[in-house]
DNA sequence: GTGAAAGCGCTAACAT
DNA sequence: ATGTTAGCGCTTTCAC
């Protein structure tokens, strides 16, 4: 049998209030008591059952965390740097991967919520708005629109389409194409391409933007890539919404005999640990990915302990300067 | 105030046992009864609290995942494979990312425990056997060596380290280094070295092994980098134990002025999603991500059911084909 | 077919 | 300074 709190205050001689006190630090305890109820928690090697208080306090220390999934360089540092914060502010992890499938993001929200957790972090957001707000929970957003409730941590998205823009044409691009992924997704990710049109506007130029869903396997996205080539022929610049696409347009623009950045230009987006690790030859915008955890986490704990907070808080982007342009 | 089975048995007109048998489907229970509790249910938007059920059960479904991080492409792959297949068998993921500190990784299990996980998943292994032993709980380690109690599944490191080493010997290669990380850490990964010291000595050539700690951060490693080239002047193939450690290499060689293949041949290990969409042209070593999950999700479930499994499973790994042989 | 009551392991009023 | 007792929200035995 697994040792509760009844068996170490036998041990102790002493009632089970008492090891509470103990546990908790709180209330009044002679040294003695404390000792002996020390000494019979380690000769028993008690663990308190995290449970059983839960239950009685309605407070687990646990934080949801619902994002598209931890296989990918961005969500992959974002959770976690999120699990690191978290963790130093005594909170454990609850972890759901929704895919992009709305009926999993449904169940995981369901489901935290069933298991009490203290709040959520949502990186992702295929269901509706309504489902969160009635969630009745402190829920912080990264990089989604919510509602007038919950509050939205971003990267400045329309300044790092700018300078990406910017970054290409600077470098002499005329020709320059944009990816996004669908417009139905209502994400501050769009911003990037509202400031490459708005840029391409300003300098004269026509704004061309290619769908690229993260959603695809390689093989949709490839095919998408390949479109970009045909369609466009003249295509001397790419800004893609995120590093994996442009590391797939590099390789497809390479395998066309395109020399880059010569022929052509690519900037990215996100710049994440792993992208600068394994292509650091690329240009790219980088999310401030730390800040954002910072942000998002601190918000959130304010929610929890009932505190007002900022609704709308965004964070400047860094240029990463690689040999793509 | 929130939604309890008593509000919903008040609302149904029945007894909050009828609501609970309703809820588990379990007795008999008239359809008139089953509707009005339904309906009771819906009229509440009745959410049943997880947490006092799993303290009446003491069954929590849900599994506590040890990693050192999700912010690299390998354990990123892993977590995310786990999580989708625990998720189908009705598990939640309580994540901890032990940063490989033992401190961490400690405090991690004791709160796992603590928070009753059903089972524990382990890829990370910087403290003591004893303390997953004492457990007392069902564990299963990937690619840890942990004791005689604990089923491990690892990909076949010694195949591949053999078949790293043959692709650089085959290819031309006659000063092979090979990167590992510190000997004193037990986990199956050494056997890649083994393997390269045995193919090395079976080809009479003579095998050296450079130390590049997963931990240290990129200023460590890139120096790391650097005096294999000052230290071994004459190398001209580098079996690295891991992808960015081989990115690393790469990049590092390509300063120097050797080009890849030709004065300098790579061949990297794990082969994971995000290596081979950034870094498609790195051959490498690919670990059967997909297969090692399935198994560990598997052989975990049957421990939790009580059942006997394999102590140990290898799964064959395979070769990803870049350019850098 | 349904309900009353006990209990899962813990915490916190309220007593002493 | 420490103990008694009730109760957190649920499930399940036992009774009807």
């Amino acid at each position: 049998m697994v040792v509760k709190i009844d068996d170490v205050a036998k041990v102790a001689g002493v009632s089970k209030t008492t090891v509470s006190r103990v546990l908790n630090n709180r209330g009044y305890l002679s040294e003695k008591t404390i000792k002996k109820v020390h000494d019979a928690i380690d000769y028993l090697n008690y663990q308190p059952n995290a449970v059983a208080r839960q239950l009685y306090k309605k407070e687990t220390k646990l934080v949801g965390l619902i994002f598209p999934t931890v296989d990918n360089p961005f969500f992959g540092e974002l959770v976690a740097e999120l699990e690191k914060r978290l963790f130093d502010a005594g909170f454990k992890v609850l972890i759901g991967n929704s895919m992009n499938d709305p009926e999993k993001e449904e169940t995981y929200l369901k489901e935290l919520i069933s298991n009490q957790v203290d709040g959520l972090i949502v990186g992702a957001q295929n269901i509706g708005i309504d489902e969160y707000h009635n969630a009745n929970l402190p829920v912080v957003a990264i990089d989604r629109v919510m509602n007038e409730d919950i509050p939205v941590i971003s990267s400045d998205n329309y300044m790092g389409g700018k300078l990406a823009t910017e970054l290409l044409i600077n470098s002499g691009a005329k020709h320059i194409i944009n990816t996004d992924g669908p417009r139905n997704l209502e994400t501050p990710a769009h911003r990037r391409r509202d400031a490459y049109e708005d840029v391409m506007k300003d300098h004269g130029l026509d704004p061309h933007t290619c769908l690229i869903d993260f959603n695809w396997d390689m093989d949709q996205k490839a095919k998408a890539v390949q479109e970009i080539f045909t369609e466009y022929p003249e295509v001397d610049g790419i800004f893609a919404t995120n590093d994996i696409d442009a590391a797939l347009i590099w390789q497809t623009a390479t395998k066309l005999g395109y020399k880059i950045p010569d022929d052509l230009k690519i900037v990215g987006y996100d710049g994440s640990n792993t992208t600068r690790m394994l292509l650091p030859e690329l240009t790219t915008i980088q999310q401030p990915v730390e800040e954002m955890a910072t942000a998002a986490v601190k918000t959130l704990i304010q929610r929890i302990d009932g505190k007002k907070t900022d609704l709308e808080q965004t964070i400047p982007v860094k240029v990463w300067q690689g040999q793509s342009i």
